[in-house]
DNA sequence: TTTTAATGGTGACTTAGGTCACATCAACAC
DNA sequence: GTGTTGATGTGACCTAAGTCACCATTAAAA
């Protein structure tokens, strides 16, 4: 009943040109992280080409002074942009990423990449196409940090929680909350509350139900 | 005494393999632009990739009420990440572009990209190499924001320009540099006071004087 | 059941940075 | 010279957000 490296790549990358799929299976291999643990570290070298099937995980940037903030989730279908870019050069991370839930990655080794770039145009899409989403949401996390108050940010990162979850109900904490949009807690209550006076959402212990 | 394509392309780019910038050279066309004039607007479409060649651009990324912010510069031999990404894909800019010099640049059919792509391994490389570095500066740019004070981001970004300009006799207004940061003339005013109090720089109109 | 630790609420205070209203001041046209 | 224009200086004030101190509630561990 485990799913093989095979059934991985065409649930979620059915796009693959069938060569890719079957080199893909023969070479890659498959790694497990718990929830919580650490998937990536800030100057850590890249062994692999990291592509998510199962679970989900969030990068993020570390502050000199230990701040924290959040930058996107990598789920299944997804690779991981920088390991694209930085495994051929062998550069070191600059982000770090941590397994949220139990998950499962596919590893390519970075020997691969010229070949697959060279030979497989499904491939040299799938890459471009990882840029460029990422670097969107990089822009739009710019752009958040730049022109919007904490209130509009907060609001984005509840609606964006819900689109990725699926579900209104969060189980997520103000401090969890505060981490990520490298805040602190008193502030990010103090707001929540606020949206909940408007009728935005409601407030329970660990939980936030999302009402828009 | 004009420049020719051919010239530009073994000055700039060295790197790339001869079949390449032979064929380059056939396909490319120069596009001038005056000091001052918008090189690429948000939500243009893009119908050509882009080299500059002369001169100096800077990208930043405008606000929903105006404000602008500037993410970086643009010089010979690099690509617009954008135009990389984009041009593949008919997707429009998320960015402006515009010129700070008479600024020529190369552009390539983005019919090419998928040929260049494939068959040129040194095209290939630079593409992922623009990625990265433009990534990577778009990290600083977000770390900047998230996690410094306005004070040091003022410091980084006259830092930036001496390195850029390789001069320490800036020509550039409070106004300037305050829209650059999405601040406001009085705060940078007052800062530059702060620091050439402090011997780092000496101000005169229209010009200030990097000393560290 | 008791203890402990995590979570959330709240008021008082501080601070960085933005805004407003003017006052200067240098440069250049005339 | 004189006037005009853009660049800069400055004080008063405002606001979002961070910080501190402390308490109440709940859940989980012992």
């Amino acid at each position: 009943m485990q799913t093989t490296i095979s059934q991985y790549i065409n649930n979620l990358f059915p796009q693959f040109e069938p060569a890719l799929k079957q080199l893909l299976a023969e070479v890659a291999t498959l790694k497990t992280f718990a929830a919580g643990e650490m998937m990536m570290e800030t100057g850590q070298y890249f062994k692999s080409t990291v592509l998510i099937v199962e679970g989900r995980a969030k990068l993020y940037r570390q502050g000199e002074e230990g701040g924290e903030f959040f930058m996107y989730y990598l789920e299944p279908g997804n690779a991981c942009a920088l390991s694209l870019i930085c495994a051929t050069k062998q550069e070191t991370s600059e982000v770090m990423a941590k397994a949220l839930e139990d998950t499962t990655v596919l590893m390519i080794p970075i020997g691969m990449m010229d070949d697959l770039m060279k030979n497989y145009k499904t491939w040299y899409y799938f890459v471009l196409e990882t840029y460029r989403t990422r670097f969107q949401e990089l822009l739009e996390v710019i752009d958040g940090v730049t022109f919007k108050g904490l209130d509009e940010r907060l609001m984005f990162y509840l609606t964006n929680q819900y689109k990725k979850l699926k579900t209104r109900q969060l189980s997520i904490t103000h401090q969890e909350i505060a981490t990520d949009l490298n805040s602190s807690r008193e502030v990010i209550s103090r707001l929540l509350k606020k949206m909940e006076q408007r009728g935005e959402l409601s407030l329970q212990r660990n939980y936030i139900e999302w009402l828009k």
